[in-house]
DNA sequence: CCCTGATTCGC
DNA sequence: GCGAATCAGG
């Protein structure tokens, strides 16, 4: 179908604003409605929709100052790489997590799609539970979102 | 060195 | 208004 770019409509809005009160990042909310984090972020913030940190000084641009710059640590996440690499060595069969008194991976099975369907109300929190490809967490559709492409041709600015 | 979030600028 | 670029923090 000859469908133009119809880029934000009331639709998407609407997936936009329910990921984000999900509590979804806006790499996943990106991945899921098709557009680059930056579109989320910038239609978010447009919205004003922003969750916490609102506007404030944000120290501004001072080009002319001294560049008290403190380029953060080298820190690494491993934590998310070995929770979506780790899944299929580090299963939570033995985990006591209370927490999960909803529908937590337990219920789910080994070919079953994890997705974090987590809606502002909702008791039952449940998960995608699509057909999963052997030795994936998630579907073809939830696949790619935690399918990170390292493809960072970006100039290494720092 | 990588990632997320928010603001700023160009189109 | 949208999106990439840029800045700032973790």
């Amino acid at each position: 179908m000859p469908v133009l770019s119809p880029t934000w409509t009331d639709e998407r809005i609407e997936l936009l604003k329910q990921h984000f009160e999900a509590g979804l990042s806006c790499r996943e909310i990106a991945a899921d409605i098709g557009v680059s984090r930056n579109a989320v972020i910038g239609k978010l913030s447009r919205l004003n929709l922003t969750r916490g940190r609102t506007v404030d000084d944000r120290k501004v641009q001072d080009k002319g100052s001294a560049p008290a710059r403190v380029r953060a640590v080298p820190r690494l996440q491993y934590e998310m790489l070995a929770t979506i690499y780790g899944e299929t060595d580090a299963p939570v069969v033995t985990g006591p997590i209370d927490e999960a008194n909803r529908c937590s991976l337990l219920e789910l099975a080994e070919n079953r799609c994890r997705w974090p369907i987590s809606t502002p109300g909702a008791e039952d929190f449940c998960f995608c539970g699509n057909s999963a490809p052997d030795g994936q967490s998630y579907c073809a559709g939830h696949s790619r979102l935690a399918y990170r492409p390292n493809s960072r041709a970006r100039m290494m600015r720092g």
